[in-house]
DNA sequence: TGTACATCAGTGAACGCGCGTTCACTGATGTAC
DNA sequence: TGTACATCAGTGAACGCGCGTTCACTGATGTAC
């Protein structure tokens, strides 16, 4: 990221680095555009010749953690196949696994508030992330018997809640509320019961 | 609430409420002590005879808001018992229908980054909370055969978290996500599912 | 019942601050000939 | 290879704004005698 004079080379990147840093530490109310020009090493104004205003990074921001989000689920997705059961056990995993490896773009995604119909773009991308847990979850819901099959878009949603909730309230010092348990732990053994539930994994696995 | 000439009467409370309304509409960033005293009408310099500043209010306002949130989960404990099941089943309706019906508490309390430890008051508020539902999984857990029984604490806490996310990706406006079925019917299936992994539903009831 | 006075909840003006945004500009880069 | 020029990415000064907070104050309330 060295700067090359008067021009510096990747502007665009390199603001929206530096508002995941402010993001990540200081929550999306501390984020500011000034704060990441100067991180960025480049004037307020600057930030105009790439971006409509600060709503413009922020959602920018969520877009690109939308698109990794995305990737990380299909490649958790493939490293499960061809069991269906892996392959949605290892979805679930790589939620928090993202959660935890790009808090700031995950705060700009979940909690800044931006609305993910903000642009095409940024809808797409989070659209395409929707659609690989709800593939797993299709994939797996061919083995329960037709009559007592929820539908696979429910319970994508029991685990992208479940996923989100411990995310939220265990794994993150947010609420100040310390977790019981490793947050990883806590999900993996949820998701474990749950599916029980759907009988998909034998009684006393 | 109506105004008594120069003295306002319960201001205290006032801003609090303006506060919860503002933080419901604009979100916890949107909100200003100066637009809660405005609300209230009163100056801003006058919110100082009754809080710290800014944080110390909406800190006041979560502490009411586990204040509620914690009776409502007691009363639809109650509400079930005898039955452990029921008792459990209900304090998860009554999560939901908590962030429905106090939206602004519920922001202020797990949104605003107010950290649950700010002051004893909010902690203790915080923690009798929580313990509403953990005595409910304990009475639960009974059920269970000791050698597969989780501990209480965990599975309160799946089911915090899986509240939790269906209140926040499916229930608010939030993302954008529009919900796929409505949140309380989600998760009404998604705490059966679970329960029934647990071995403390019928497979098939 | 009336008066003097202490208490206290509000006012209103002022502050310094950092914000997002605009504007005319200038220095660097790249391209045509 | 050198020069003229168009393009474009940055500067820096300025703006109006609303914020949280402070301060000396004043008007209303309640109490002692």
């Amino acid at each position: 990221m060295a700067k090359r004079g008067y021009h510096h080379g990747n502007l665009r990147q390199a603001l929206i680095d530096a508002a995941l840093k402010l993001i990540e530490a200081r929550g999306p109310a501390g984020f500011t555009l000034s704060e990441a020009a100067k991180q960025a090493g480049v004037t307020p104004a600057a930030v105009y010749r790439h971006f409509e205003g600060r709503e413009d990074l922020i959602a920018e921001a969520a877009r690109q953690g939308y698109a990794i989000f995305a990737d990380v689920m299909d490649y958790a997705y493939q490293s499960g196949q061809p069991s269906a059961l892996a392959s949605f056990e290892a979805t679930g995993r790589a939620y928090i696994a993202f959660a935890r490896k790009y808090p700031g773009h995950y705060i700009a995604m979940f909690e800044s508030g931006v609305s993910v119909n903000r642009t095409p773009d940024l809808a797409h991308a989070a659209l395409r992330a929707n659609s690989v847990l709800e593939r797993a979850a299709a994939d797996l819901s061919r083995h329960i018997p037709p009559e007592k099959r929820p539908p696979a878009a429910m319970f994508s949603a029991h685990i992208w809640a479940m996923s989100h909730g411990v995310v939220e309230l265990f794994a993150r010092g947010a609420a100040g509320s310390r977790a019981p348990f490793p947050a990883e732990e806590l999900l993996e053994a949820g998701i474990g019961i749950y599916l029980r539930g759907l009988g998909l994994v034998a009684p006393d696995s």
